[in-house]
DNA sequence: CTGAAAGCGCTTACAG
DNA sequence: CTGAAAGCGCTTACAG
């Protein structure tokens, strides 16, 4: 591969200029400016980028760490990340964490190693010493988006999950629930604490609290259609409506709804979060929360891009939701 | 942060011996080897991988160009190929081209650039120029997964789409179907010409092509949903079974169906293809070809990594398909 | 088994 | 506006 040197002596210049000529154009006259362009396509120079790097202490990539690739959630977020990364010159490596703090571990070990100069968390399922020790103050620029940590107050941008959920269930009420159970994803994640809690609020506020019951899945299909089938027991009193943590997982109710024989909305409301595409063409279509997610990755990353230049910024940023209304919820039958 | 020079001092020997110690233990006496393995963990030191990758000409890094992350039929993909990547030190980072060849073309400029070593092909949405380039003799390593190009033989991991396709119509037509439609994807995409083709040499044995049909979609749910509306356009002789290229057609074409009142199986069978998790979930739970995707991620990112050490490889690899038969076909009614 | 030294390809104060 | 020179933090023949 074709140099610095290589180009500084077809142009006729010093590598110094050349490099001038890259970074900072206008500090070069015209005519070198354009002599160094020729000689650039006359060799076919392509920058090492590994040695600036080197020169500049930064890698110039940005890794955003999933629970998991797998959920369709994620990919308008990463959307939205890598359009305001690529417009800065940054790049985004993406590290599915499957779920496994461990694995998030070696992500963060992409940070000292500089091969990275900062992380986008979209879980929660991370080592807390990392995160405390990149909370420090010798410190790796950090924001969540999404999640968020109980006890620590990193930089976030997310939805009121709390407010959601209250939403969602004063629709239900006022739909005529009583009986209104919660699919909830995984007890610890303080995301759906928050809902929990906005579930309870509303229960409350309406003198439903007697009536509440929570379950809890993994946010996917099949925990969706197993704790479903739990909750729609024959010859127990059902619940007439459920309000799911994800959308995999009411239509994994949906499913199990079907098997029991039971209609939606007749005999059982449904209600999702997230809004993915396929709440739009299952049977019956989903009612859902919508959650801005292009929005959610601009602004997470416009975050720690402002953090990493030393600006100041919004240390916490909320986004609002939307209740789309489809078919899987309804008035409950007499 | 600490460097190399660091640890020497506090291990109280040479750099040279701080990264032997790290690269090549076994060339370094025990004593020595504890010494600085001590040393390391005293000034918490983590070695500057920009300036290796600069030293070795190396970023051990592969980037995967994906068409559309939001796909998940690729996420599976993607967990074989890192599972392959990381035992052997790679990254892998994830471009996602969002059916745009331009910013295919993007992530091609991290080669030259020394930011990757290798490229994976998910998509032959990208320029030719590129291609042929990387083809060429001072070439990049690169390899295709699951597409593949009409004119180029680039190595590949792939299944075998003609014989998958001729499957799923043999099952269809021994259900006594007989008026079969094909949704197919981007007719320019070969793997959809290599599907097509099946479709019509099975009909062609059966003595069926009069009946062929044959529609265009882009693998999305909403191109399904419209293209399955005008397939079963009421008062025009309807297909009693469709063979779509994708589940999240099929899905489509199952909403457009229930749309229509028809009855699945009775009225129309419908088969997708990839087995993504939502096709367990549908309504009726889908009939599909399942792809080994793990596997295939597995397998391409060792060819890649084979192809860039020099050693002699397999440079086209079939992977066996499956028919899934759910509840989404039948025999049609009479 | 170990060290001195060169060099990977850039960038950037410094001097002019 | 331009160049000479130092240096980013490693690795690796070479010599011993």
């Amino acid at each position: 591969m074709p140099t610095i040197k290589d180009v500084a002596r077809v142009a006729g210049c010093s590598t110094a200029t050349v490099s001038r000529a890259l970074a900072t154009p206008e500090k070069v006259s015209d005519t070198t400016r354009e002599r160094v362009a020729q000689a650039i396509a006359d060799v076919g120079y392509a920058p090492n980028v590994a040695a600036r790097n080197l020169r500049r202490a930064e890698s110039k990539t940005i890794v955003a760490l999933l629970p998991d690739i797998s959920n369709p959630f994620f990919s308008e977020i990463i959307n939205g990340m890598e359009e305001v990364a690529h417009l800065a010159g940054y790049q985004v490596l993406i590290g599915d964490c499957e779920h496994d703090p461990a694995r998030a571990e070696a992500y963060f070990e992409l940070l000292p190693t500089n091969q990275a100069d900062g992380i986008l968390l979209l879980t929660a399922e991370v080592p807390m010493v990392l995160v405390r020790q990149a909370d420090g103050q010798s410190s790796f620029p950090l924001v969540m988006a999404c999640e968020f940590f109980a006890d620590i107050d990193l930089p976030t941008v997310a939805i009121d999950n709390h407010q959601a959920a209250c939403h969602a269930i004063d629709y239900l009420i006022s739909l005529g629930h009583r009986r209104i159970a919660t699919l909830s994803g995984p007890a610890a994640n303080p995301i759906c604490k928050e809902r929990v809690r906005g579930y309870h609020d509303t229960l409350a506020a309406h003198g439903l609290v007697a009536e509440a019951r929570i379950v809890e899945g993994d946010f996917g299909f099949r925990s969706g259609y197993q704790q479903g089938l739990a909750l729609l027991e024959p010859g127990r009193t059902r619940p007439t409506a459920i309000f799911c943590h994800s959308d995999e997982m009411a239509i994994g109710v949906l499913k199990a709804a079907r098997q029991l024989g039971l209609a939606v909305p007749g005999q059982l409301s449904v209600v999702g979060f997230d809004n993915i595409g396929f709440s739009e063409y299952c049977e019956p279509e989903l009612t859902t929360i919508s959650q801005p997610r292009n929005e959610i990755g601009q602004q997470a990353m416009r975050l720690l891009l402002g953090l990493m230049r030393g600006e100041p910024v919004v240390r916490r940023q909320t986004l609002s939701t939307q209740l789309i209304v489809r078919k899987s919820t309804g008035r409950p039958d007499a």
